[in-house]
DNA sequence: CTCTAATCGAGACGGTACGTCGCGTCTTACG
DNA sequence: CGTAAGACGCGACGTACCGTCTCGATTAGAG
């Protein structure tokens, strides 16, 4: 488990996907693509994944958990605001992995990572909007999935305090426990 | 093209495609199995659609054409919440269609089609909100979508008027023209 | 039967077909493209013909008859070596025809047709041969049709009657009663 | 190359081949019959060969190789006679396998392998024969297919030492230096 | 510092769906 | 109201991936 060399492997497998996510889609790359770009043998592939998208999930995870990691402190602070904010200026600063990561085709399953987080936090905390909580969520991270790829997929892309300021009024005011 | 015959098989394509969608994925629905459950020879529904998505672009088309023909003409008399509640109407009525249309993994080509529509509605008026009416339209169909979605995913579903007046709320509202 | 139209179409059918097997082999020809390429309609080709194997048969037939008719005469005259004349010099004043006919990947069929005549020929004499007939008229069959085509396979051809005492030496005196 | 899978799987569609071909024509086969007649998956014949006809090729061939690897020897020690007798026992002796090779609509293809191992036979000789090689090779090559496929039509057949001496009247002795 | 077991590369293989092509039948819309 | 146009069913084709499976050849890390 913790060889070397099984480390090394993974690790050039998600790189490898991230970096074909760049030129065409989730759907038209091969795992023999992804073994080959990663050096690493076909066969191999299935040693540490049993599939495409098991690799793809392991690596929405992976850069999600970064992403709350940064996020989350700020936001349990009360801080929100901040936390929106936060959460933009990490995405531009990793602009290309999330570029892939959000208009790669590969959005519903980075959404479905992002509820699965959601769901999680909001469990924590009591019921306190006017929607149930699964619904506020949905509709939350629908927005900020919407919102985050619209931006990058733009040639001349705003600064990231306005997106942010946009982020905070239509994917986090709306739900919030108040109204 | 207007022989009987074409209309026929596209319309069988179109219904079994449908059919299938209620039952399982949109990928796991081969081509063989549409022509199958259509009447129609495998060959023949390349006559007709290039691929799979084709048939499914055609079908969501098709549909939210009927959608918004219902829809937009008493949103156009200014009246917005009637409109939200007349979509949630139509939408029951059909709950089947709209279910395959909206869970069965198809969600991203229905999202799509309807930004479509949504973008002819908004070029002809004048920009007019806090946002570029490209985003407000990709963050309200985001919104709509999802909150339908899980709607009809519900064992026991709201009412048809709470959910319109949630969608107002929620999609409606926070882009129209005064912020 | 005698509709001139009915004749009419089965002559350009067979035209077609000649014409097309001077540019690419039997196999490669589509029946759309022979109807096409005779200004009839696909479903008129059926009308005349069951296959394009009859088409073929019809074609070879006729042009077998053809031959037969100029040689027969002199053959049945006790003048064999005329009749090898006749023959090459026939099958070279309808080069093209021929070319087809043997080096179109038809020359299958040529044979068969070639040998029903022969058969027929060889069946209302006595037996003569040292051979059964049947074994015969194959041998002599393949050896004409195979010194044929090599004939117009040849971009410098020889004068039809070297030709045609090579097939007389090889084709007919071989099999003749005597030995 | 040397890899055992691969020979295996070889063998087995060029037996496969066989098989089918004493039941019915090359062309009513086809290649998903071959492969589950080997018990090799569809895909896998394509690995080995392009094409149906690219196996009926190999495996001509190396039923021609056999036979030549027979028969040669004894036609170079100057005993063309020897030769035609070794053929025909040969053949004899494999009766099954040469009447699928010569009656199964696939007598051209053995013709043409024939061909090609009758010109590098005789281009190592200096022109001896009346006729230009080439033609000498095509002449007797098609007398020794049609004899040999005639014999093996038979219901009751000749006895190989016979079929021999014809053979050698027609097929060779035509066509030796001595005109 | 070795040796043993985990890891890897290579690639043959069975399988499923794909989209194409040609045949020959059957229907329909048009003249 | 018949016939030419062409929609259709059928079935084989050859391709592209998938994921499984053996093989040896390395190579790490425990003794």
């Amino acid at each position: 488990m913790a060889d070397v060399r099984v480390r090394r492997s993974r690790e050039d497998l998600r790189t490898a996907l991230l970096d074909l996510l760049n030129a065409k889609t989730f759907d038209d790359i091969t795992v023999r693509e992804i073994a080959a770009h990663a050096n690493v043998g076909y066969t191999t592939f299935f040693r540490h994944y049993p599939s495409k998208d098991a690799l793809l999930d392991d690596l929405a995870a992976k850069e999600i958990g970064r992403l709350t990691a940064h996020v989350l402190p700020i936001y349990d602070s009360k801080d929100p605001v901040g936390a929106c904010l936060a959460m933009c200026a990490y995405v531009q600063a990793q602009r290309p992995l999330w570029s892939a990561l959000l208009t790669g085709g590969v959005a519903s399953i980075v959404r479905e990572e992002l509820l699965k987080r959601s769901r999680e936090a909001t469990s924590t905390q009591p019921e306190s909007g006017s929607l149930p909580p699964e619904l506020g969520s949905a509709l939350a991270v629908a927005v900020i999935v919407e919102l985050l790829s619209w931006w990058l997929r733009q040639p001349q892309p705003w600064p990231a305090d306005r997106v942010a300021e946009v982020l905070y009024r239509t994917a986090i005011a709306p739900f919030l426990s108040r109204s």
